[in-house]
DNA sequence: AGAACATATGTAAAAATATACATATACAAA
DNA sequence: TTTGTATATGTATATTTTTACATATGTTCT
């Protein structure tokens, strides 16, 4: 079982969703902790159906083409369960950002300066997007959603992104002083 | 030319390096923003070396196996230049912690703060491991390095470790607490 | 009528990465 | 003396991910 597996899962546990669905879903709110192509999505799909964690339904559609609804199955349920709480294995990162910056002494000041600025409103508008979600989240649940609510779950990571575009902001602006100093 | 390729022509800017310099440097200190294992760097420094972007030279050793050391470039040297400042296209990010948090909502609160707690700790010893760093680097230099200098380079991206493991952690706190309550 | 676009599902091929296999030297510790 | 560890370099295989190829329906815009 993959990854991408348990990402798929979980987002079947919130509800029926077509292949389609989910890649949608992983190219938009999903993207922020997991990315994953329709090409990965329908064989990982595939292999969930044999492994019997998931089941589907064709659904016949006369304004558009017919499609393949899947859910979750006890089983399914089970794994995803099992897998949350499991001891996480220390990811390798790969951040092409700081692979850049560890060269960054090499480079002419300001034209490192405006990449960082680049950068730095790229952020910027990346965290405004985090706050206005979290705002739409608050506002719809009249606070904090309680923890066992799903939109607790959402709520957390949209705060983590918001706060780490924060941090992220921070560091640019402190790293575009330094260079111009 | 793979982002592997300018992590190594990064490394090897900063001086000669074998094969196994690399794989220890990208599985220590590099691996804040960059992995790779062994298998993956001998083929790649052989793609460089017919790409002309680096030369090697064997050199025969009596205590321990022989070496082959490597140096960039000019040819290599350019390539990075021209890379470092280069468009910076929005990478995938696949964070397991928070595809998990995705689906904290499903699982016994107590056993979800216990997870939270052991990350925390995880993140606190990190946060330190870099702060120690930063002193040291400090200490070296009497202060922040000057732009110009590659140890300015390497305090940008530890200060952005350290200031980065103070925001994850301040979210576990926030999380832990948000699911006693 | 034709073009563009969203919906919908797939496969093929290439590239990147991880795990495992494979070998060899020298030193230190048990 | 054997075991483990650090040094040193490679290959083979499997998995994961990306990019490209491929097709089809129905709506909307021009």
């Amino acid at each position: 079982m993959s990854k991408l597996s348990f990402a798929i899962l979980g987002q079947l546990m919130r509800g029926s969703r077509t292949g389609y669905d989910l890649a949608q879903e992983f190219r938009d709110g999903l993207s922020q902790f997991w990315h994953a192509k329709h090409s990965q999505i329908y064989p990982e799909l595939q292999k969930l159906k044999d492994l019997g964690q998931v089941k589907v339904s064709e659904v016949k559609q006369s304004s558009r083409p017919d499609k393949k609804v899947y859910n979750i199955t006890p089983a399914g349920e089970c794994a995803l369960l099992e897998w949350i709480l499991s001891p996480l294995p220390d990811a390798p990162v790969r951040s092409e950002l700081h692979l850049r910056t560890h060269s960054i002494h090499l480079v002419p000041k300001d034209q490192a300066i405006a990449f960082y600025e680049n950068e730095l409103a790229r952020t910027e508008a990346e965290r405004e997007g985090f706050e206005m979600q979290l705002a739409r989240l608050e506002a719809a649940f009249s606070g904090i959603p309680s923890s066992e609510n799903e939109a607790f779950s959402t709520y957390a990571n949209l705060k983590f992104g918001m706060e780490n575009r924060r941090q992220v902001a921070e560091w640019s602006r402190w790293l575009i002083a330094s260079l111009h100093a």
